[in-house]
DNA sequence: GATTGTAATATGGTATACAATCTAAGTCAA
DNA sequence: TTGACTTAGATTGTATACCATATTACAATC
């Protein structure tokens, strides 16, 4: 009955560079945030859900200081919604958010693929290339986790070399207010087939200079993936 | 100890009569937190500049913990930069970022009035129309406070009647984050005269339901914003 | 069964304490 | 003067106790 969800994810090892010095000072505060957010984009907790200030303090070991601190912040993100003198609760999605999110996406991704097509060298192909292989690889393996993270990686490669790291940051955002159709999406049938090859496309006009053709594949992509996340927030919504 | 669950999730049960008191409670942090913003956005503090929590308790009257949370918020909306152990400081902004922030700006803006001209009725129409006569009001009077805001407003009335709230939010969050080039671009020199006219062909073209052409149009106006934006900041940086 | 009163709970907010860390001023040596 | 070292004060990060108020849960009542 306890429900103490575990907020410990598997401890990352920072991957410290050689010859670091300026080792960036974590605060605790910084870690909560990472693993209550994880916590929430990860469907450890439900939409809707309320988030009660001394369970979370209890479940990640801090002050309430810290708690409301990292709600705030989280608030701030979208991925918490606050009714004052009533607490917070996990944001809620609702259809017409989730059409407009997926409109954004192709809005963003068309445009930092044209710009990418036009910019990329061998060095940002690579990188993209390794994560449609390791897509296609966590796909064969059905460990969506993973297709989710190196679908991810594709596109902030995609961004950086179009350096669109400030659209790149609100597309981040974007996806963690739809994780949950992300995450339902992504394990749908036949997307293990559709998905990289799409992917692929855009990946293939990116390598040949051909900015509108990547931005139409970009496009089509979210098209696709915005029918699917439509029909499964009908089927949520009807329940 | 303490798990229960309940708390009812799904109350909220809005049975909305007429005597419905509307009005939510404001809380303090929510005031606390417009206050700040607004003495962010309008410049009472510079960029770069420190913001020492108690000083900021005394000036605002609030406690610690409201400052705090309210930092946390600024701080994910990208008007304040935090360094662990540090401190706050007022967001400074470098020409790289606000580049793509202009960028991003006309690539959502286009896209709202694209949209805003296939679905525009005639209020929709009279609240830009009543906003752009504000705006040519207040250049004449040299009130670029009210110029501002009544921009928001032409283009708030714009991304509504296109059905674009989420894009309007980010919207907004980007202006924030380049009010004081907004504050210097309109109160640039011959600003008074292109502005206007630009917004003026952007509501014409929504007017007549040619979506490419508000589009265009709202290129062009973004563009030229760009361009004093661009001679600003490298002004700036000189110094 | 619906209404109403009451107790338990949670939040909004304040004040305080204290360790860790940063900053700045001062000191001393070359 | 410059540079390195030291130290005192300022500021942040975090925890905790406390209170008032709003909300929720629950029991008593009609």
């Amino acid at each position: 009955m306890n429900k103490k969800i575990k907020l410990t994810p598997p401890a990352q090892k920072s991957k410290a560079g050689k010859l670091r010095i300026a080792e960036v000072p974590r605060t605790l505060r910084e870690l909560a945030l990472e693993r209550l957010r994880a916590a929430i984009v990860e469907f450890h907790f439900k939409p809707g859900q309320r988030l009660i200030e001394r369970d979370l303090c209890e479940q990640l070991g801090v002050s309430r200081s810290v708690v409301r601190e990292v709600i705030r912040h989280l608030e701030t993100e979208g991925l918490v919604h606050t009714i004052p003198h009533q607490g917070p609760s996990v944001a809620k999605l609702d259809a017409e958010t989730a059409t407009q999110i997926y409109e954004l996406r192709a809005l963003l991704e068309s445009a930092a693929a044209q710009a990418a097509a036009a910019v990329a060298n061998a060095n940002d192909l690579a990188k993209m290339s390794n994560a449609l292989d390791l897509i296609a690889d966590a796909y064969a393996r059905k460990d969506f986790h993973t297709v989710l993270g190196a679908t991810n990686g594709f596109y902030e490669a995609m961004f950086m070399c179009a350096h669109k790291s400030v659209a790149w940051d609100m597309v981040q955002r974007l996806n963690g207010r739809i994780s949950w159709l992300r995450s339902l999406t992504v394990s749908s049938v036949d997307r293990g087939s559709t998905g990289p090859m799409q992917m692929q496309k855009i990946l293939g006009a990116i390598k040949i200079g051909d900015g509108p053709a990547a931005a139409a594949a970009c496009r089509d992509h979210l098209a696709t993936a915005g029918e699917i996340a439509k029909r499964l927030i009908a089927a949520e919504e009807d329940a």
